[in-house]
DNA sequence: CACCAGGCAAGCC
DNA sequence: GGCTTGCATGGT
């Protein structure tokens, strides 16, 4: 990968495995939204950013100096991690794997701030993308601080602590549903102190898990998609309908319990499993869906 | 109108 | 422990 700053924007050659519609349109990022006129724009680690991928590959990351580069978006997009060999490694005597790491080559796990991805993921459940999209940024909208980019206005996601000041009145302009007591419970709990970063990275991933799950509204699957997106634990293996469904019909050939599943993707993938649940989840919805079920 | 959406908690056995 | 059911809201 090479990089050049034209003055004003940073400009990435040569960089492989990266795909920008694969990347945030694989079901782990809400913040960044299509463009009429192509890229994206969105939000993230308090900074607005446009970017875009050329016809030939290229990624422009506009009004961002090589300073921003590396100090915010590289790792953001987990540069600094060899996708071709986890490929490889992954594809190894797996022949359906071969054929979802190759449909979704230019995936990669964004880094997330852990606490943006502890709230995205509670509106989650039980809901579609397009809404939690929607609530995410009602929830912005009103209680994010100001950002300014290119002559507007973008809201930062809104700290523990002033979502933790909250009543359920005050957070139902969200419209989050049943969602929103847990959301300003694990407000609390964050703005507490009693769960941190500090603490969940000190801890190792069964402990974490744990604790995470002592949140009223973070289940397993929520747990894991914190692990995998806020806390860069590889080894987790997000299990939704689709996982389920894919899983069980390439693997399996019959239906299987989720514990199975998360057994199986353990002994399988390792600490793999997080880039084989990317994959995975986005041959499965990319396909048309409806080679997921079972015949 | 019924049914569902990238689950979860609570209440049952 | 495993199983069912209600859950807010919005879309089809």
């Amino acid at each position: 990968m090479n990089t050049k700053y034209d003055g004003a924007n940073m400009i990435l050659s040569g960089a492989e495995d990266f795909d920008l519609r694969q990347i945030f349109d694989c079901g782990q990022c809400f913040r960044f939204n299509a463009l009429p006129e192509g890229g994206y724009l969105g939000v993230a680690f308090g900074r607005a950013l446009r970017t875009e991928q050329l016809q030939n590959g290229d990624v422009i990351f506009y009004d961002t100096s090589p300073e921003e580069f590396y100090g915010v978006w590289y790792d953001f997009f987990d540069m600094g991690t060899d996708y071709g060999a986890i490929k490889r490694r992954l594809s190894e005597n797996d022949d359906v794997m071969k054929g979802a790491a190759e449909y979704g080559g230019g995936i990669r796990i964004l880094r997330q701030e852990l606490w943006e991805t502890v709230v995205s993921f509670i509106i989650s459940q039980s809901n579609n993308i397009p809404r939690i999209k929607g609530i995410i940024e009602r929830l912005c909208d009103n209680f994010g601080d100001e950002i300014f980019y290119g002559g507007k206005i973008y809201r930062a996601f809104p700290s523990p602590e002033v979502l933790s000041a909250l009543s359920l009145g005050d957070i139902s302009v969200i419209r989050a549903g049943f969602r929103d007591k847990y959301i300003l419970g694990a407000a609390r709990l964050f703005a507490d102190g009693t769960i941190s970063g500090e603490k969940l990275r000190s801890l190792n991933d069964s402990d974490a898990k744990r604790l995470l799950m002592s949140v009223k509204g973070i289940g397993n699957k929520v747990a894991d998609c914190v692990m995998l997106f806020g806390l860069g634990r590889t080894a987790a293996f997000p299990i939704d309908v689709w996982i389920k469904r894919i899983t069980e019909e390439r693997y399996f050939g019959s239906e299987q319990s989720v514990k199975t599943l998360a057994a199986f993707a353990e002994e399988k993938f390792g600490d793999l499993g997080g880039y084989a649940q990317q994959y995975l989840f986005f041959y499965a919805r990319e396909d048309g869906g409806q080679r997921c079920l079972l015949t």
